[in-house]
DNA sequence: CTCTGAACATACCGCGTAGTATGTGCCGCG
DNA sequence: CGCGGCACATACTACGCGGTATGTTCAGAG
């Protein structure tokens, strides 16, 4: 009757994480409630107590083994492009094209761990600001790239660029969980769509195609 | 012995409007305890269920007697300037230079309880919704002003730069919040000037000066 | 002066929570 | 074959929290 194979440590553990994720997502870190992750996961608190000593334990290891790929699977993409207006404004249609889903509702996991946790819990700061330093380095390398092969304007702050776009991504991700309608978002993901057309370099029409 | 003057309903409710803002500031919403509330304020509990008739009365009093005024004088003399460019501009230094406050530790009151609270209760959305709506479309009112008067572009999409520009600031506060230097924080808000000044008709130098 | 009710003050309650103590089964090693 | 310890399972505890019940005081109407 019971499950046919039990005593699988690393499945166990990968479940708590995953199902924490979720609960964290839409409940936020202190609102999430350890026996809601335990009944969707369907785990006992033994299990979990075995696995991560406390609830801020789990957070940690969520952050580190979930949210970090998880941003970084997003950008990822934009730095291997050769042109990384195309590729930044392929990711910007792709955020207008997923705003149906729960991320209206919800947010991005990554912002909303910042702004509930990163003040009151150092551990927690620490390891969103890495993840945030890794992404915005990365952009700038991609801007770097791009103004040296010409997909970029040369006269632009890469660093400031940067951290301009992720601040309007996330943000407008933010403020949508404000609206039941997605005018606002898409607005400003109209936004963020021109001011990318307008980082390419004024001289050249088109880069290729 | 006792306060010379008591019995101040006003000043009482006043006290607990502030005193609660803070301590939603630092603590979120639902992180924030009635008891500290109350030692902050030097109210007793009997004080505060008679003003409000529970917690989330007194979190929703404090959006609407608090919060929106303190967002919407925030944004109004960029409307009522005659060069939004120039206003906005300044705003966005002011931003720059407020950034050793608590700012960049606790972020913004407003930007936060959307965060925290959207999803999870109406009656906050729907009170954090009119406050966004309000500002998006005051934004809106100064760019087309601003086309009408010549100081800003003509082919600018007036309720995408809007919602672009006010996602970015939020973003950029939010996000500031997992640093520890002001470095990112810095970094967006040039990116911001930037594109602002991108948004003047490129035909004229100056509009004047 | 009296008396009513607004404006507090104090003591208490119930609930959900993270965390713990202890028990159990099973796999692998010797 | 025995047995130690990993991987769980269950029952319980402590505590902070929002909320309430009840008592007290004072200002003002009549």
């Amino acid at each position: 009757m019971k499950p046919a194979v039990r005593r699988q440590p690393d499945r166990t553990r990968q479940m708590l994480l995953e199902c924490a994720f979720e609960e964290i997502l839409r409940s936020g870190f202190r609102g999430a409630s350890l026996d809601a992750i335990l009944e969707s996961s369907g785990v006992t608190k033994g299990a979990l107590y075995h696995h991560f000593g406390s609830k801020t334990a789990l957070g940690y290891a969520v952050v580190d083994e979930v949210v970090r790929p998880w941003v970084e699977d997003a950008w990822r993409p934009v730095l291997d492009a050769d042109d990384v207006v195309d590729a930044a404004l392929k990711l910007c249609d792709e955020l207008q094209r997923q705003r149906t889903e729960q991320a209206l509702e919800y947010g991005c996991p990554f912002n909303n761990l910042i702004n509930e946790m990163s003040p009151i819990d150092e551990g927690f700061r620490t390891r969103l600001q890495h993840i945030l330093v890794d992404w915005h380095q990365g952009i700038i390398e991609g801007i770097r790239r791009g103004q040296r092969n010409g997909s970029v304007r040369d006269d632009l702050d890469p660093e400031a660029a940067a951290a301009f776009v992720i601040s309007s991504v996330e943000g407008a991700v933010g403020l949508a969980k404000a609206q039941q309608s997605p005018q606002f978002y898409e607005a400003a993901v109209r936004g963020l769509h021109a001011y990318l057309e307008s980082l390419r370099p004024p001289q050249r029409r088109r880069s290729r195609k």
